[in-house]
RNA sequence: GGAGAGGUGGCAGAGUGGUCGAAUGCGGCGGCCUCGAAAGCCGUUGUACCGCUUGUCGGUACCGGGGGUUCGAAUCCCUCCCUCUCCGCCA
């Protein structure tokens, strides 16, 4: 997803414009519900006296007509009403979250500011291969066919690379099950327009989905879409909170304007698999559910020994429904730059005001807004390249980490195969 | 794909033109009873918006979504969506 282009004074000042109008607009609309509703008591007071007339067999012509006359001016007072609240919706929709006090002010991503950083970049005593000769020579990826089956971005794992990629997503959803934090759930790949809205992808990204025209279905672009949804318009206990899911899927991205950028193999893809971690929390705890939800995704790096460092993304660099951010980045000593495997974001009630996620503090009390926060644990791709680059040998082969060998049932990948 | 049935409050389930925001039951909450609990009894119980005299206040809207008929719609008509049952077809 693009981020919100704050440092494009156009956008702030659209962003701007659509806060104010929609306020003014709002104001402006209570005096008009407040005429209308009053027309409906009327309406609805001459309606039983009508029907009390009726009773007694009376005429009733003179309390009808003007009943109608009052109803034709509820309608035109509810279609303008209809018609501003549209106006307000449209506006509203386009105004992105506001940054947590905790976010550094930037401009753009050079302000974005490192946290920690574990493990150091790994050193070779022979010349490294990229993850793309690597893949190549080991047989276990095949770009060319995957294009030639659906278009570039769609990539083949083959071999031990099929078998290592799916051992991935297992390690992944095992290690967070172990923690016991997280309910996993298995989620559908499509979701239907509201619940698109309810996270905030539409309207302002729909040139990055993929559509089914005829079902006005969308394929999902992260599983934070169908499990941020599971609650959307339900209003939670208390008691239940914070709810945590993970889960896989599959992500599809157009990557509509990225093209050119980080085409090199796994870097940047139109389908990837990723487990993803998804909350939902009181306000005040959010912030400390946060920490832990970006624990859980660098936990996993730790085992698998990659080196990886945690940004605070800055007020510029944030995507448009995030209120604080952090993205981890695993190095590539090929590529030699940092990578975005993951991004844990929290939300606030920015989700959970589109999608009508509440809950009840105690039964007295209305009805408040959660926080919704989510992050991948972890996507596949990126890591690959990291693995792959990471613990290559000098002979061409790729050793594969302790922890993952029960998964892969090899420990090492050679160009014949595995062993 | 063919035929039928249905979508009502947290759940179950009445209601076929006005007195219905909606019977009844279950659940939840409060109270009585009790050493305590269960049972029983009594009471209470949705959401959103607008207004002010900010109140256990007044008003409006909401019975799958949208539109229509009517003075008035949960109720009648149209349309879309969804669920269920049977048949067919296929993983």
């Amino acid at each position: 997803m693009k981020p919100l282009c704050a440092a494009d004074s156009k956008c702030v000042v659209q962003t701007m414009q659509n806060c104010w109008m929609a306020c003014l607009i709002l104001i402006a609309s209570a005096a008009l519900i407040e005429n209308t509703d009053s027309l409906k008591a009327k309406r609805n007071e001459l309606s039983a006296q009508i029907a009390e007339v009726s009773k007694r067999k009376e005429d009733a012509t003179a309390l009808k007509d003007q009943s109608r006359a009052i109803g034709d001016e509820i309608a035109h007072g509810d279609a303008d009403l209809k018609e501003i609240e549209k106006d307000i919706e449209t506006r509203l929709m386009l105004i992105p979250n506001l940054p947590h006090e905790s976010v550094p002010f930037g401009k753009s991503a050079e302000e974005n500011v490192v946290v920690r950083e574990w493990g150091k970049k790994p050193t070779f005593d022979f010349k490294p291969k990229d993850h793309l000769t690597l893949g190549k020579s080991l047989g276990i990826c095949d770009f060319e066919r995957g294009t030639k089956i659906a278009g570039s971005g769609f990539p083949v794992y083959r071999a031990a690379g099929a078998i290592l990629e799916r051992s991935l997503l297992n390690f992944f959803l095992e290690t967070h099950r172990e923690r016991g934090t997280y309910t996993e759930v298995s989620v559908p790949f499509v979701v239907n327009r509201e619940s698109i809205t309810g996270t905030g992808q539409l309207p302002k990204f729909e040139e990055d989905l993929y559509r089914c025209d005829t079902d006005d279905l969308f394929l999902i672009p992260t599983a934070e879409v169908p499990i941020t949804n599971m609650h959307r318009d339900e209003i939670l206990s208390e008691s239940e909170l914070p709810l945590c899911y993970c889960g896989y899927t599959p992500c599809f991205r157009r990557e509509a304007g990225s093209y050119g950028k980080d085409t090199r193999g796994f870097l940047r893809l139109h389908q990837f698999d990723k487990v993803e971690m998804v909350k939902f929390a009181k306000p005040d705890e959010s912030y400390a559910e946060h920490e832990k939800l970006t624990a859980d995704a660098t936990h996993i790096l730790e085992l698998l020994g990659i080196h990886y460092r945690v940004i605070l993304l800055c007020s510029g660099d944030m995507g448009f429904g995030a209120a604080k951010c952090y993205d981890i980045e695993i190095w590539s000593p090929c590529e030699e730059k940092w990578l975005e495997v993951s991004s844990c974001s929290n939300f606030e009630s920015f989700q959970a005001r589109r999608a009508g996620v509440r809950y009840r503090r105690s039964d007295n009390n209305k009805p408040e807004f959660v926080h919704t926060l989510n992050g991948s644990g972890l996507a596949t791709p990126r890591l690959l390249v990291a693995l792959l680059e990471t613990f290559q040998n000098d002979d061409g082969t790729v050793s594969i980490p302790d922890v993952l060998k029960k998964y892969t049932g090899f420990s090492l990948i050679t160009q014949n195969g595995m062993k």
